[in-house]
DNA sequence: CCAAGGTGTCAACGGCTTGAACAGCCCTGC
DNA sequence: GCAGGGCTGTTCAAGCCGTTGACACCTTGG
Protein backbone atom coordinates (compact mmCIF):
# COMPACT_ATOMS: atom_id res chain seq x y z
CA UNK A 1 0.00 0.00 0.00
CA UNK A 2 2.42 2.70 1.02
CA UNK A 3 5.62 3.48 -0.93
CA UNK A 4 7.52 1.49 1.63
CA UNK A 5 5.47 -1.81 1.02
CA UNK A 6 6.04 -1.74 -2.57
CA UNK A 7 10.04 -1.22 -2.33
CA UNK A 8 10.24 -4.14 0.02
CA UNK A 9 8.48 -6.02 -2.62
CA UNK A 10 10.57 -4.79 -5.11
CA UNK A 11 13.41 -5.71 -3.06
CA UNK A 12 12.45 -9.03 -2.18
CA UNK A 13 12.18 -9.35 -6.13
CA UNK A 14 15.57 -8.19 -6.81
CA UNK A 15 17.40 -10.12 -4.28
CA UNK A 16 15.68 -13.30 -5.48
CA UNK A 17 16.63 -12.43 -9.32
CA UNK A 18 19.98 -11.54 -8.17
CA UNK A 19 20.57 -15.11 -6.86
CA UNK A 20 18.94 -16.86 -9.32
CA UNK A 21 20.98 -14.90 -12.08
CA UNK A 22 24.42 -15.72 -10.17
CA UNK A 23 23.36 -19.40 -9.93
CA UNK A 24 22.15 -20.06 -13.46
CA UNK A 25 25.37 -18.23 -14.76
CA UNK A 26 27.16 -20.34 -12.44
CA UNK A 27 25.81 -23.75 -12.65
CA UNK A 28 23.30 -23.61 -15.18
CA UNK A 29 19.14 -23.06 -15.48
CA UNK A 30 18.72 -26.85 -15.31
CA UNK A 31 21.04 -27.25 -11.94
CA UNK A 32 18.63 -24.07 -10.49
CA UNK A 33 16.74 -25.32 -7.29
CA UNK A 34 14.56 -23.23 -5.17
CA UNK A 35 16.24 -23.96 -1.94
CA UNK A 36 19.64 -22.40 -3.12
CA UNK A 37 17.68 -19.55 -4.74
CA UNK A 38 15.84 -19.12 -1.34
CA UNK A 39 19.60 -19.30 0.78
CA UNK A 40 21.48 -16.76 -1.24
CA UNK A 41 18.63 -14.28 -1.67
CA UNK A 42 18.77 -14.44 2.24
CA UNK A 43 14.67 -15.51 3.13
CA UNK A 44 12.74 -19.22 3.31
CA UNK A 45 12.02 -21.18 0.28
CA UNK A 46 8.54 -20.51 0.91
CA UNK A 47 8.71 -16.51 0.24
CA UNK A 48 9.97 -17.32 -2.33
CA UNK A 49 6.68 -19.50 -3.99
CA UNK A 50 4.71 -16.54 -1.83
CA UNK A 51 6.32 -14.41 -4.64
CA UNK A 52 6.20 -16.14 -7.43
CA UNK A 53 3.67 -18.37 -6.99
CA UNK A 54 3.51 -21.80 -8.37
CA UNK A 55 5.93 -23.12 -10.79
CA UNK A 56 8.09 -20.80 -9.04
CA UNK A 57 11.39 -21.84 -10.71
CA UNK A 58 9.10 -20.49 -14.54
CA UNK A 59 8.15 -17.61 -13.42
CA UNK A 60 11.92 -16.92 -11.72
CA UNK A 61 12.83 -18.07 -15.37
CA UNK A 62 10.34 -15.73 -17.34
CA UNK A 63 11.31 -12.27 -14.70
CA UNK A 64 14.67 -13.35 -15.41
CA UNK A 65 14.66 -12.81 -18.86
CA UNK A 66 12.41 -9.63 -18.89
CA UNK A 67 14.85 -7.80 -16.27
CA UNK A 68 17.60 -8.73 -18.92
CA UNK A 69 15.30 -8.02 -21.39
CA UNK A 70 14.63 -4.27 -19.78
CA UNK A 71 18.29 -3.88 -19.10
CA UNK A 72 18.76 -3.84 -22.65
CA UNK A 73 16.12 -1.86 -23.64
CA UNK A 74 17.74 0.78 -21.64
CA UNK A 75 21.03 0.75 -23.11
CA UNK A 76 19.40 1.22 -26.61
CA UNK A 77 17.46 3.78 -25.69
CA UNK A 78 20.56 5.91 -25.05
CA UNK A 79 22.12 4.45 -28.14
CA UNK A 80 19.21 6.00 -30.12
CA UNK A 81 19.23 9.28 -28.27
CA UNK A 82 22.34 9.40 -29.41
CA UNK A 83 21.39 9.24 -32.88
CA UNK A 84 18.09 10.38 -33.02
CA UNK A 85 18.65 12.54 -36.61
CA UNK A 86 19.18 9.62 -38.64
CA UNK A 87 16.77 6.41 -38.44
CA UNK A 88 19.68 3.84 -40.17
CA UNK A 89 22.44 5.02 -37.89
CA UNK A 90 20.39 4.79 -34.91
CA UNK A 91 19.26 1.56 -35.76
CA UNK A 92 23.07 0.82 -36.81
CA UNK A 93 23.85 1.98 -33.28
CA UNK A 94 21.27 -0.03 -31.49
CA UNK A 95 21.44 -3.29 -32.76
CA UNK A 96 25.17 -3.11 -32.72
CA UNK A 97 24.97 -2.16 -28.98
CA UNK A 98 22.67 -5.23 -28.57
CA UNK A 99 24.67 -7.42 -30.40
CA UNK A 100 27.82 -6.35 -28.53
CA UNK A 101 26.56 -6.67 -25.34
CA UNK A 102 25.38 -10.27 -26.22
CA UNK A 103 28.37 -12.04 -26.81
CA UNK A 104 29.27 -11.42 -23.25
CA UNK A 105 26.65 -11.22 -21.36
CA UNK A 106 26.45 -14.14 -18.54
CA UNK A 107 23.61 -15.00 -18.88
CA UNK A 108 22.33 -15.54 -22.85
CA UNK A 109 26.16 -16.77 -22.60
CA UNK A 110 25.10 -19.31 -20.04
CA UNK A 111 21.59 -20.32 -21.77
CA UNK A 112 23.11 -20.80 -25.31
CA UNK A 113 26.12 -23.13 -24.09
CA UNK A 114 23.74 -24.63 -21.86
CA UNK A 115 21.63 -25.56 -24.66
CA UNK A 116 24.22 -25.80 -27.67
CA UNK A 117 24.82 -28.96 -25.28
CA UNK A 118 22.14 -30.69 -23.66
CA UNK A 119 18.61 -30.18 -23.94
CA UNK A 120 18.62 -27.41 -21.18
CA UNK A 121 16.18 -24.61 -24.06
CA UNK A 122 13.95 -23.86 -21.51
CA UNK A 123 15.29 -20.17 -21.15
CA UNK A 124 16.54 -20.11 -24.70
CA UNK A 125 12.88 -20.62 -25.65
CA UNK A 126 12.21 -16.96 -24.53
CA UNK A 127 13.93 -16.32 -27.59
CA UNK A 128 13.37 -18.64 -29.84
CA UNK A 129 10.04 -20.95 -30.39
CA UNK A 130 8.16 -18.57 -27.42
CA UNK A 131 9.67 -14.96 -27.50
CA UNK A 132 6.65 -13.37 -26.98
CA UNK A 133 7.51 -11.44 -23.45
CA UNK A 134 10.61 -10.30 -24.90
CA UNK A 135 8.92 -9.53 -28.57
CA UNK A 136 6.12 -7.89 -26.66
CA UNK A 137 8.14 -5.53 -24.59
CA UNK A 138 10.91 -4.63 -27.79
CA UNK A 139 8.06 -3.83 -30.28
CA UNK A 140 6.19 -1.60 -27.89
CA UNK A 141 9.19 0.01 -26.52
CA UNK A 142 10.49 0.81 -30.05
CA UNK A 143 7.14 1.46 -32.02
CA UNK A 144 6.52 3.91 -29.09
CA UNK A 145 10.25 5.28 -29.59
CA UNK A 146 10.16 5.46 -33.43
CA UNK A 147 6.51 7.44 -33.59
CA UNK A 148 8.11 10.17 -31.51
CA UNK A 149 11.52 10.10 -32.97
CA UNK A 150 10.99 9.68 -36.91
CA UNK A 151 6.59 10.76 -37.37
CA UNK A 152 7.25 10.73 -40.92
CA UNK A 153 7.07 7.20 -41.19
CA UNK A 154 3.12 6.10 -41.64
CA UNK A 155 2.18 3.56 -39.03
CA UNK A 156 2.29 0.68 -41.07
CA UNK A 157 5.96 1.03 -42.11
CA UNK A 158 6.85 1.96 -38.76
CA UNK A 159 5.05 -1.54 -37.63
CA UNK A 160 6.65 -3.79 -40.21
CA UNK A 161 10.13 -2.09 -38.99
CA UNK A 162 9.88 -2.59 -35.99
CA UNK A 163 8.81 -5.89 -35.86
CA UNK A 164 11.67 -7.34 -38.53
CA UNK A 165 14.65 -5.29 -36.44
CA UNK A 166 13.28 -6.86 -33.25
CA UNK A 167 13.07 -10.70 -34.98
CA UNK A 168 16.48 -10.25 -37.00
CA UNK A 169 18.56 -8.75 -33.83
CA UNK A 170 17.06 -11.85 -32.03
CA UNK A 171 17.75 -14.15 -34.52
CA UNK A 172 21.61 -12.79 -34.51
CA UNK A 173 21.52 -13.23 -30.99
CA UNK A 174 21.13 -16.57 -31.12
CA UNK A 175 23.21 -17.41 -34.28
CA UNK A 176 25.69 -14.77 -34.41
CA UNK A 177 27.01 -14.04 -38.18
CA UNK A 178 31.39 -13.04 -38.03
CA UNK A 179 31.07 -9.39 -37.64
CA UNK A 180 28.34 -7.95 -35.20
CA UNK A 181 28.91 -4.49 -36.64
CA UNK A 182 28.68 -5.56 -39.89
CA UNK A 183 25.37 -7.51 -38.94
CA UNK A 184 23.63 -4.18 -37.29
CA UNK A 185 24.46 -2.25 -40.30
CA UNK A 186 22.52 -5.29 -42.18
CA UNK A 187 19.96 -5.09 -40.16
CA UNK A 188 19.57 -0.97 -40.30
CA UNK A 189 19.72 -1.41 -44.17
CA UNK A 190 17.07 -3.86 -44.10
CA UNK A 191 15.10 -1.70 -41.81
CA UNK A 192 15.77 1.72 -43.14
CA UNK A 193 14.17 0.29 -46.68
CA UNK A 194 10.99 -1.11 -45.11
CA UNK A 195 10.60 2.31 -43.15
CA UNK A 196 11.01 4.19 -46.15
CA UNK A 197 9.48 2.13 -48.92
CA UNK A 198 9.69 5.42 -51.88
CA UNK A 199 13.36 6.48 -51.27
CA UNK A 200 14.89 3.99 -53.64
CA UNK B 1 16.12 -13.10 11.38
CA UNK B 2 17.03 -13.56 8.21
CA UNK B 3 19.33 -11.70 5.80
CA UNK B 4 16.22 -10.60 3.81
CA UNK B 5 14.44 -9.09 6.98
CA UNK B 6 17.68 -6.80 8.24
CA UNK B 7 17.79 -5.48 4.67
CA UNK B 8 14.11 -4.58 4.92
CA UNK B 9 15.14 -2.75 9.06
CA UNK B 10 18.20 -1.10 7.16
CA UNK B 11 16.01 0.29 4.40
CA UNK B 12 13.42 1.55 6.47
CA UNK B 13 16.07 3.87 8.34
CA UNK B 14 17.67 4.64 5.22
CA UNK B 15 14.69 5.96 3.69
CA UNK B 16 13.52 8.07 7.28
CA UNK B 17 17.02 9.68 7.75
CA UNK B 18 16.97 10.32 4.27
CA UNK B 19 13.70 12.06 4.29
CA UNK B 20 14.80 13.71 7.67
CA UNK B 21 18.40 14.76 5.95
CA UNK B 22 15.74 16.62 2.77
CA UNK B 23 13.69 18.08 5.70
CA UNK B 24 15.98 19.48 7.84
CA UNK B 25 18.65 21.29 4.98
CA UNK B 26 15.29 22.36 3.41
CA UNK B 27 13.65 23.77 6.37
CA UNK B 28 16.14 23.09 9.43
CA UNK B 29 16.16 21.51 11.92
CA UNK B 30 13.49 23.50 14.21
CA UNK B 31 11.04 23.18 11.73
CA UNK B 32 10.99 19.20 11.38
CA UNK B 33 7.66 17.50 11.96
CA UNK B 34 7.43 13.59 12.11
CA UNK B 35 4.23 13.27 9.78
CA UNK B 36 6.75 14.73 6.69
CA UNK B 37 8.97 12.58 7.55
CA UNK B 38 6.73 9.51 7.39
CA UNK B 39 5.03 10.93 4.22
CA UNK B 40 8.47 11.84 2.48
CA UNK B 41 9.85 8.29 3.49
CA UNK B 42 6.96 6.27 2.19
CA UNK B 43 6.40 4.82 5.80
CA UNK B 44 3.17 5.81 8.37
CA UNK B 45 3.80 8.08 11.24
CA UNK B 46 3.56 5.15 13.50
CA UNK B 47 6.35 3.20 11.92
CA UNK B 48 8.80 5.95 12.92
CA UNK B 49 7.82 5.90 15.97
CA UNK B 50 7.91 2.19 16.38
CA UNK B 51 12.02 2.20 14.36
CA UNK B 52 13.14 4.81 16.63
CA UNK B 53 11.19 4.98 19.68
CA UNK B 54 10.20 7.71 21.81
CA UNK B 55 11.32 11.32 21.61
CA UNK B 56 11.62 10.14 17.39
CA UNK B 57 13.06 13.42 16.65
CA UNK B 58 15.77 13.03 19.02
CA UNK B 59 16.70 9.35 18.20
CA UNK B 60 16.50 10.78 14.29
CA UNK B 61 19.25 13.67 14.74
CA UNK B 62 21.41 11.17 16.43
CA UNK B 63 21.10 8.69 13.68
CA UNK B 64 21.63 11.58 11.62
CA UNK B 65 24.70 12.82 12.59
CA UNK B 66 26.30 8.89 13.01
CA UNK B 67 24.90 8.41 9.12
CA UNK B 68 26.85 11.29 8.57
CA UNK B 69 29.67 10.77 10.81
CA UNK B 70 30.64 7.59 9.38
CA UNK B 71 30.00 8.65 5.94
CA UNK B 72 32.90 10.91 6.40
CA UNK B 73 35.01 8.42 8.27
CA UNK B 74 35.05 6.35 5.08
CA UNK B 75 36.43 9.00 2.91
CA UNK B 76 38.98 9.45 5.36
CA UNK B 77 40.37 5.79 5.45
CA UNK B 78 40.55 6.53 2.32
CA UNK B 79 42.90 9.60 2.24
CA UNK B 80 44.31 7.58 5.11
CA UNK B 81 45.78 4.36 2.84
CA UNK B 82 46.89 6.94 0.47
CA UNK B 83 49.19 8.35 2.48
CA UNK B 84 50.02 5.28 4.32
CA UNK B 85 53.47 5.47 4.22
CA UNK B 86 54.08 9.10 6.59
CA UNK B 87 52.05 9.81 9.66
CA UNK B 88 51.93 13.64 9.15
CA UNK B 89 51.17 13.44 5.24
CA UNK B 90 48.16 10.85 6.26
CA UNK B 91 47.01 13.00 8.86
CA UNK B 92 47.39 16.34 6.48
CA UNK B 93 45.36 14.44 3.79
CA UNK B 94 42.39 13.11 6.44
CA UNK B 95 42.05 16.28 8.16
CA UNK B 96 41.75 18.70 5.10
CA UNK B 97 39.45 16.42 3.32
CA UNK B 98 37.23 16.55 6.06
CA UNK B 99 37.39 20.42 6.39
CA UNK B 100 37.08 21.07 2.65
CA UNK B 101 34.01 19.00 2.79
CA UNK B 102 32.73 20.41 5.30
CA UNK B 103 32.00 23.99 4.18
CA UNK B 104 29.49 22.31 1.61
CA UNK B 105 27.70 19.71 3.65
CA UNK B 106 24.63 20.71 3.26
CA UNK B 107 23.64 19.21 6.57
CA UNK B 108 26.33 20.71 8.55
CA UNK B 109 25.75 23.89 6.52
CA UNK B 110 22.21 23.87 7.78
CA UNK B 111 23.11 23.22 11.21
CA UNK B 112 25.30 25.71 11.66
CA UNK B 113 23.57 28.46 9.69
CA UNK B 114 20.47 27.75 12.07
CA UNK B 115 22.58 27.73 15.26
CA UNK B 116 24.03 30.97 13.98
CA UNK B 117 20.98 32.67 13.52
CA UNK B 118 19.04 31.48 16.28
CA UNK B 119 18.92 28.61 19.54
CA UNK B 120 18.46 25.86 17.46
CA UNK B 121 21.56 24.31 18.29
CA UNK B 122 20.28 20.80 19.41
CA UNK B 123 21.78 18.80 16.30
CA UNK B 124 25.17 21.42 16.60
CA UNK B 125 25.63 20.07 20.30
CA UNK B 126 26.71 16.72 18.47
CA UNK B 127 29.39 18.60 17.73
CA UNK B 128 29.72 20.90 20.85
CA UNK B 129 28.66 20.06 24.12
CA UNK B 130 27.16 16.52 23.59
CA UNK B 131 30.35 15.48 21.09
CA UNK B 132 30.61 12.13 22.72
CA UNK B 133 28.58 9.96 20.08
CA UNK B 134 30.76 11.62 16.92
CA UNK B 135 33.93 11.92 19.22
CA UNK B 136 33.58 7.90 19.94
CA UNK B 137 33.36 6.38 16.72
CA UNK B 138 35.91 8.68 15.08
CA UNK B 139 38.83 7.88 17.81
CA UNK B 140 38.10 4.40 17.53
CA UNK B 141 38.55 3.97 14.51
CA UNK B 142 41.44 6.29 13.95
CA UNK B 143 43.23 4.26 17.13
CA UNK B 144 42.63 0.91 15.67
CA UNK B 145 43.96 2.44 11.97
CA UNK B 146 46.77 4.02 13.51
CA UNK B 147 47.59 0.74 15.97
CA UNK B 148 47.67 -1.49 12.63
CA UNK B 149 49.69 1.44 10.47
CA UNK B 150 52.20 3.11 12.47
CA UNK B 151 52.96 0.37 15.17
CA UNK B 152 55.79 2.25 16.18
CA UNK B 153 53.96 4.82 17.57
CA UNK B 154 53.17 3.56 21.63
CA UNK B 155 49.80 3.20 22.78
CA UNK B 156 49.71 6.28 25.29
CA UNK B 157 51.30 8.85 22.54
CA UNK B 158 48.46 7.50 20.20
CA UNK B 159 45.52 7.87 22.23
CA UNK B 160 46.78 12.04 22.69
CA UNK B 161 47.73 11.61 19.14
CA UNK B 162 44.02 10.54 17.59
CA UNK B 163 42.22 12.69 20.55
CA UNK B 164 43.69 16.04 19.88
CA UNK B 165 43.60 15.58 15.93
CA UNK B 166 39.91 14.74 16.37
CA UNK B 167 38.94 17.88 18.89
CA UNK B 168 41.27 20.17 16.62
CA UNK B 169 39.19 18.81 13.05
CA UNK B 170 35.64 19.31 14.94
CA UNK B 171 36.42 22.49 16.40
CA UNK B 172 37.50 23.90 13.46
CA UNK B 173 34.39 22.28 11.32
CA UNK B 174 32.52 24.28 13.74
CA UNK B 175 34.88 27.12 13.74
CA UNK B 176 36.56 27.59 10.40
CA UNK B 177 40.23 29.01 10.10
CA UNK B 178 40.92 31.79 6.84
CA UNK B 179 42.03 27.88 4.71
CA UNK B 180 41.77 24.48 5.22
CA UNK B 181 44.48 23.36 3.76
CA UNK B 182 46.42 25.62 6.25
CA UNK B 183 44.25 24.14 8.83
CA UNK B 184 44.97 20.55 7.99
CA UNK B 185 48.50 21.32 7.86
CA UNK B 186 48.66 23.08 11.12
CA UNK B 187 46.78 20.22 12.71
CA UNK B 188 48.95 17.68 11.19
CA UNK B 189 52.09 18.85 12.29
CA UNK B 190 50.48 19.14 16.45
CA UNK B 191 49.28 15.56 15.98
CA UNK B 192 52.87 13.92 14.50
CA UNK B 193 54.67 16.00 17.37
CA UNK B 194 52.33 14.60 20.12
CA UNK B 195 52.85 11.10 18.02
CA UNK B 196 56.54 11.37 18.36
CA UNK B 197 58.07 13.28 21.19
CA UNK B 198 61.32 12.40 21.14
CA UNK B 199 61.27 13.50 17.38
CA UNK B 200 62.42 17.57 18.32
C1' DC C 1 -9.39 31.46 26.76
C1' DC C 2 -9.79 28.35 23.31
C1' DA C 3 -8.92 26.51 18.79
C1' DA C 4 -5.21 24.36 16.15
C1' DG C 5 -1.60 21.56 15.47
C1' DG C 6 2.07 18.43 16.96
C1' DT C 7 3.43 14.57 20.05
C1' DG C 8 3.48 10.12 22.00
C1' DT C 9 0.67 5.92 22.79
C1' DC C 10 -2.60 2.21 22.16
C1' DA C 11 -5.40 -1.62 20.14
C1' DA C 12 -7.12 -3.80 16.18
C1' DC C 13 -6.23 -5.21 11.66
C1' DG C 14 -3.95 -7.28 7.88
C1' DG C 15 -0.15 -8.56 5.09
C1' DC C 16 3.74 -11.28 4.88
C1' DT C 17 7.63 -14.20 6.44
C1' DT C 18 8.78 -18.24 8.73
C1' DG C 19 9.19 -22.99 10.14
C1' DA C 20 7.27 -27.41 10.04
C1' DA C 21 5.12 -30.97 7.92
C1' DC C 22 3.51 -33.93 4.01
C1' DA C 23 2.63 -36.22 -0.46
C1' DG C 24 4.41 -36.81 -5.06
C1' DC C 25 8.20 -37.23 -8.19
C1' DC C 26 12.75 -38.41 -10.00
C1' DC C 27 17.13 -40.23 -9.62
C1' DT C 28 20.80 -42.99 -7.58
C1' DG C 29 22.82 -46.88 -5.73
C1' DC C 30 22.38 -51.27 -3.58
C1' DG D 1 14.00 -54.11 -9.19
C1' DC D 2 13.60 -51.44 -5.42
C1' DA D 3 14.51 -48.74 -1.38
C1' DG D 4 16.27 -44.33 0.02
C1' DG D 5 17.21 -39.63 -0.47
C1' DG D 6 16.63 -35.15 -2.47
C1' DC D 7 13.68 -31.78 -4.48
C1' DT D 8 9.12 -29.89 -5.44
C1' DG D 9 4.80 -27.90 -4.60
C1' DT D 10 1.48 -27.15 -1.07
C1' DT D 11 -0.79 -26.31 3.30
C1' DC D 12 -1.01 -24.70 8.09
C1' DA D 13 -0.16 -22.22 12.43
C1' DA D 14 2.56 -18.83 14.56
C1' DG D 15 4.45 -14.58 14.92
C1' DC D 16 6.51 -10.20 13.32
C1' DC D 17 5.64 -5.82 11.72
C1' DG D 18 3.60 -1.82 9.25
C1' DT D 19 -0.88 0.50 8.98
C1' DT D 20 -4.83 2.76 10.56
C1' DG D 21 -7.68 5.41 13.51
C1' DA D 22 -8.36 7.08 17.78
C1' DC D 23 -7.02 9.19 22.08
C1' DA D 24 -4.97 12.30 25.85
C1' DC D 25 -1.52 15.67 26.49
C1' DC D 26 1.08 19.72 25.56
C1' DT D 27 2.35 24.08 23.30
C1' DT D 28 1.22 28.06 20.59
C1' DG D 29 -1.21 32.00 18.63
C1' DG D 30 -5.40 34.46 17.70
Amino acid sequence: MTRFRQAVRTLLRSEILDAAYQLVTDEGWAGLRVAPVARIAGCSRQTVYNEFGTNAKDAIGLALVEREAEHFLLGIQAQLDAHRASLEEAATAGVGFVLRRAVDNPLIRSVLTAARGGQDDELLAYLTTRPEPVFDTATTMLDAYAADAWPEVDAVSRSLAVETIVRLTVSHIVQPAADPEESARRIAVITTRIAYPGKA
